[in-house]
DNA sequence: CTAGATTCGATGACATGTCAACGAAACCTC
DNA sequence: GAGGTTTCGTTGACATGTCATCGAATCTAG
């Protein structure tokens, strides 16, 4: 009905730089990421969010939500993860479905070997090439964005509506 | 050697937000665009750089590059769109071993169909959210990224070193 | 308690992306 | 213009992600 409403010259030009950044800037962390440590990104998330816990354990489902993955895409990753000796699973003890993933001593050496350098390449690729400003000004606008996604939406909710 | 400088507070607010920002918009983008219009993001990115050449079509490479796919990944994903009609290859006069993407009645149909829902996809979940500064901001920022990661790198250089 | 609903994690089938290799064509350069 | 190199696009093998489904365990009403 009502016409749509494109994007101006300015948004278009935010928009497009925005989906090359996130594109070139994947490449290149992944590509680094491989080389220097022989990890993938998604190795690094989760080695990264379970370093992040006091024990280095977390359930299963607590740490797929955190990532916003699937349960199915963790598992999955797990079983890779695990035989190549980076996590190990145990049972849980209060609740018998549960799995609990831990990182092995060789998941916990792996994550420290590789931090540092790949905090470095997010500083030399994006972080300092950025105004204080700059970088207060993504803060703020990114988690208002995540906010208003609902940053919490555990699981692709099935909004069945009609 | 060096200490790694890890980054303060305001630097991993912004890269926190920024992955979490990317991951909930993908989902949240790629779900609407799927349900309203039988797209994937990958087969809207192919229709839409096809439909903004005068002609609809352009030489395979040309496309790849724009993407920043790889030729081999267009190739599988073509051969798939193919199938449900929204593009055909033909072959390149002037360069015998190129082929040259054509958008059909179908795809652009498809692609002309999609865009206002996307775009107002795009508004509601981003654009809208931000201050005009912040889309400048946000402009000026990913731009500065993307050349610096050398935005023409056309593919993943094989950088042998020693 | 207990029947039904929900959550948890695993799994298999399948969709998609990556990587290395290839044949054909085009491009040097002598 | 012939030999070696590079580019082009395709292909097959494989890695990864998604989706539907499952069995087991837990939760919730009554």
């Amino acid at each position: 009905m009502d016409a749509t409403r494109w994007l101006d010259e300015r948004e278009d030009r935010a928009w497009r730089g925005y989906r090359r950044m996130r594109r070139l800037l994947d490449l290149e962390l992944a590509r680094e990421l491989t080389q220097d440590a022989g990890l993938s990104e998604a190795d690094y998330d989760v080695l990264s969010d379970l370093s992040e816990t006091p024990q280095g354990r977390l359930r299963l489902r607590e740490l797929a939500d955190r990532m916003l993955w699937s349960r199915s895409r963790l598992s999955h990753h797990l079983t890779r993860m695990q035989q190549r000796g980076l996590v190990t699973r145990e049972e849980c003890a209060d609740d018998a479905r549960g799995s609990i993933v831990v990182l092995t001593p060789a998941g916990r050496q792996a994550i420290e070997s590789a931090a540092p350098g790949h905090v470095a390449a997010v500083r030399r690729h994006l972080i300092d090439l950025l105004t204080p400003a700059e970088i207060d000004a993504l803060g703020a606008l990114t988690h208002r964005v995540v906010d208003h996604l609902g940053g919490r939406a555990p699981h692709p909710r099935h909004d069945l509506e009609i």
